[in-house]
Parts: C-alpha cells; structure tokens; sequence
DNA sequence: TTCATTGTATTACTATTATAATACACTTTC
DNA sequence: GAAAGTGTATTATAATAGTAATACAATGAA
C-alpha cells in the first residue's frame, strides 16, 4: 500500500488514513475480500497511534467500505460493480471540484484546454 | 462576498475562512488596497465566533495577503502582477491535483479527454 | 473632544484530535 | 488447550479548534 501521512496538514491524521485506504479500494490496488493490514500493523507503518488507525478501520466500516472481525482482521467489502460506479464518480466529482475553482478564478474553457495541452507534454 | 462555511467539512472553519478569501483576491473579486468586511460584520455574516475570523485575518497578513490595522480596517495588500501569477499558480496546481489523482484512480489521459468533452456539454 | 468602529488580547470553557498504556474477547494455528 | 495475533474498549493526558464574554488601544468622523 502506497501510503502517506502529511502531519502538518490541515486534515485530521485519521481523515488521511481513510482516503488513502479508499483510493487504494477504487483504483483496484485493494479488491473485495482482500485483507487490510493489522490495526498495529499499519500503526507501526504510518508512526501513528493504533488508536488512531482504529478509528479510521472503524469508520471504513461504518461507510460500508469494509468489514471488521476480531481475531481474523478487516476484510474489504465493496463487490467489483460498487468499485467501477464509485470509482466513475470519484473521476466525475473531482474534475467538476477542479472546473469549479477555475471557474471561480475566472478562467474559461479555452483556458483550461489550452493548460491541458501544455501540460500533456 | 461569494462565502459559505460547511461546519461538517473536516478542514478547519478559520482555514475555510482563509482559502475563501484568498479565492476572492485570486479572482479578482477583491484588488490591492481593498478593504474586506470588519472582524465582527464578516463574523455575525457567517454566523461565527469574531475570534474564529480574526485568526483567519491574522493568519492571511502574516501570509502577506492582507495588513491589519487597528481602527481602520483589514486591507488587501496583493499587487496586481503578484496577483496575476498567483492566479495561474494555482490553477495549474490545481489541475495537477486532479490529474494525480485521476492518474492514482487507474484513468489513462484519453479516459480525462472523453470526461471533459462529455462535461463541456 | 467625543463617539463609534476597528483590530488586538485575555481568560474560560467545550469538543475534537492524537497519543499512550492497558485490558478484553475473538479467531486461527499449532 | 495454549499461544499469537486480531479488533475492541477504557482511561488518561495534551494540543488544537471553536465559542463566549470582555477589555484595550488605535483610527476616523462628527
């Protein structure tokens, strides 16, 4: 798992662990059924407490993201058709996020295209 | 003053505050020299404790957006060729953003190509 | 000068975030 | 059954975020 927390950002710690692990899920990095690292595991990992991860764990679970068993571990719970539509609408929601600000900035489309090309190269 | 606070949002309501503003002078909304609402108008607007938007304010002039000045007001203090690049700064910051992460959610260029014509619409 | 308005500062209180140290119950493996 | 590893729970402490109520000093206009 390609994982990084930011200490000094302005987003919880917790926060960071659930939208790293939610990435990993949608971009198929972490399929249904896998096994998510241990609690202290991952504690160990990130440098965090395990609380903190467990309250992350706990919160995949409460969004349906995955399914926690004492004793076996947290397993991903998200079926191969949620994944596809979620991670669509992940893309969908991140560019209208973007076209949005550009917007509010007072760039137009012909803006944005012209940036899309020069930085394709 | 285009403002909206989400007091669910995880980010900090004094650094929704800020990136507001910040927003507001980047897009010409607000120019070099002009006044931004007083401490306690911006405050009672929001529906937000005066302490919560003078740690934006204060936040905003040691980053070198604004000059404080007490009896007189909080002002502006971006010129306009500073202003101009920090507009196209944070646009191209901005795409870049989307672009990773789009890249990280598994998406090719030609997948973000079709979006946009799609979305255009 | 007087008065209202401005930013600034202080103190107190609450909730959230994060760490820390344990303990407990469940599962798997030997 | 025993042992190791799992998620879960509890209690404590500290730092940050936000609200609340005041007070103070500087500014500008009447």
């Amino acid at each position: 798992m390609n994982l990084t927390i930011d200490a000094k950002s302005p987003l919880p710690v917790y926060q960071q662990v659930i939208q790293a692990i939610k990435l990993e899920v949608l971009s198929g990095g972490l399929r249904d059924g896998d096994l998510l690292p241990s609690i202290r595991d991952l504690a160990k990992l990130l440098k965090l407490n395990p609380n903190t991860v467990a309250k992350a764990y706990y919160a995949l679970e409460a969004e349906g993201f995955s399914e926690n068993r004492s004793g076996s571990g947290s397993r991903v719970r998200v079926p191969a058709g949620r994944q596809d539509s979620l991670r669509k609408a992940m893309l969908e929601s991140e560019f209208k996020n973007f076209l949005e600000k550009a917007v509010s900035l007072g760039f137009t489309l012909e803006d944005i295209k012209q940036l899309a090309e020069r930085i394709k190269k």
